[in-house]
DNA sequence: TTCAAAAATGTAGTTTAATTACATCTTCTG
DNA sequence: CAGAAGATGTAATTAAACTACATTTTTGAA
């Protein structure tokens, strides 16, 4: 575990014949797979026991089990590929494969996801007066999802689900205020023009979008959701949760920038919800 | 790869020997990785180059190549451990620890989720004459996004997020009629009510929320999405996205159901969104 | 700068694991 | 029941990994 990161870790002493056959794992990690220690050896210009020595080094018990944990790690890390949901597939078979397509989503979006983009965003959200997010269809239930998660986190925020009242909100931002466009295709109209009105106002526009459309066009941070698959039939809903993902990202990385407060702010609401509940019960019932 | 379902495929034709090493390895595939070939022949009962031809019988170069691939299979499918987040992350940690946190929870609900349940909610739908969908707080905007996916696949369903209107609703459905109720906690009182008063109403009542909760005590089938870790500070914002699969679940189910003119509906449902739409430019921009 | 100690690396040899070649046994088929 | 095809085991071979020891390089203190 953390095999990968162990070697890239540069602050990690090492000798130079670890330090190259290090560069040389991580330059091809794969290939090193069908490698024996002579050829790791002679790819690198050492000798062999050379090899066997950076393995125990690591704390493994040599090459064969070097190569089994690298292995491991790659496969874990590996994009994984939606797979094709068929016609005669079964309640367990759909289960599997919409799980299975749910992932690739999270490891696409991710892949593609900008830290700097997302540090942008949250400044963005910090210094702004007030938050306004707004997404049409899909992206509605999101926007109030949103609404919902930045609410828990103490920082007022309100949806707009409606193009009229989108419409209307864009002729009271002004600037110091911020708005959150959350559209999968990019290509909404209402949606392009909402954004371009907000930013002609004065206002921070943030986009959860598809990079390069035209509503990315109109936004400042953009945080890149690649749709990009309605070719499929049935994956368009499953790369949608990213985009919650994506939010999650944005309102926690903001929570851990205003520091300890959060933290007795979410007891307190805890307490307050669980008025609204029964007690945990002896089987499942969790807070 | 797919070599584990390769092994548990009993339709394939296996000699005695290959059998029984099939049925060791699936026995204890961790095991096997730190075993030589002598050891799991000395295991099975058979003679070590019975063990080689095994492996390369599956397409493998030898007994070093199949502990390789065995290792990447097990690593893959072995469950993700949600990383804690910590005060001091970055962005890009952060950003890494909320993705992994959401496969993990991902891989906890799927292994939670019974296809029973899954089919008989579906076959709940299916002879419904309406369905109503139910949530508070943050299921709320899960229930929205049901009702647009279930529009999308052309089923009318009513999403209902107001504790008022949710009781006004129970006066109306009656057998014949389906309630879909979406809590994370199951102890939400006024969810677990009005669960109660539909099925005393004769309504078909399906619960997504904790198994063995309040709600869940007046659930037909109950699709179990277990919260549990209200413990962990950031994590049950990531775990409800797992609700949104299990809807994208029994959505895609039914769709497949009813066979194939859903297809045709959907086509026609996108032509009538891109008339809303920017045509797709160059740049990143797809349907 | 120099010398000694410690660390790193390489060479050669040893051990262990994996594979191959061949013989024997089992199990179908005609 | 005979014969052939396939499966399995034994013994030998090859190849890989590891160990012991010698040599070189680096490091730190005088």
């Amino acid at each position: 575990m953390e095999l990968l990161a162990n070697l890239r870790d540069s602050t990690a002493r090492r000798s130079r014949a670890a330090g190259k056959l290090a560069a040389c794992v991580l330059r091809d990690p794969e290939a090193v797979l069908s490698m024996t220690t002579a050829a790791l050896a002679a790819e690198v210009g050492v000798s062999e026991p050379t090899v066997n020595r950076f393995c125990t080094g690591l704390g493994l018990k040599g090459f064969p089990d070097f190569k089994l944990q690298l292995a491991a790690e790659l496969a874990r890390q590996q994009p994984r590929v939606a797979p094709d949901i068929e016609a005669g597939d079964s309640s367990s078979q759909v289960i599997a494969k919409l799980f299975e397509a749910t992932r690739a989503s999270l490891d696409r979006v991710q892949a593609g996801l900008d830290d700097g983009a997302v540090e942008a965003a949250v400044q963005t959200l910090e210094q702004s007066r007030s938050i306004s997010l707004c997404g049409l269809g899909a992206s509605a239930s999101v926007a109030l999802d949103a609404q919902h998660k930045l609410m828990r986190f103490g920082v007022p925020a309100t949806a707009y689900t409606d193009v009229i009242n989108q419409r209307v909100l864009t002729t009271n931002i002004h600037s110091g205020d911020c708005l959150l466009c959350i559209s999968w295709t990019g290509r909404t109209r209402a949606m392009a023009e909402l954004a371009e009105l907000a930013a002609a106002a004065g206002a921070a526009v943030i986009g959860i979008t598809a990079p390069g459309s035209p509503v990315a066009a109109h936004c400042g941070p953009v945080l890149a959701v690649e749709g990009g698959e309605d070719t499929e039939l049935f994956t368009p809903m499953t790369s949608r949760l990213a985009q919650l993902v994506v939010i999650d990202v944005l309102a926690t990385r903001w929570a851990l920038l205003r520091g300890g407060d959060y933290q007795a702010h979410l007891a307190r609401m805890k307490q307050v919800l669980a008025d609204t509940r029964y007690p945990a019960g002896k089987s499942g019932g969790r807070s």
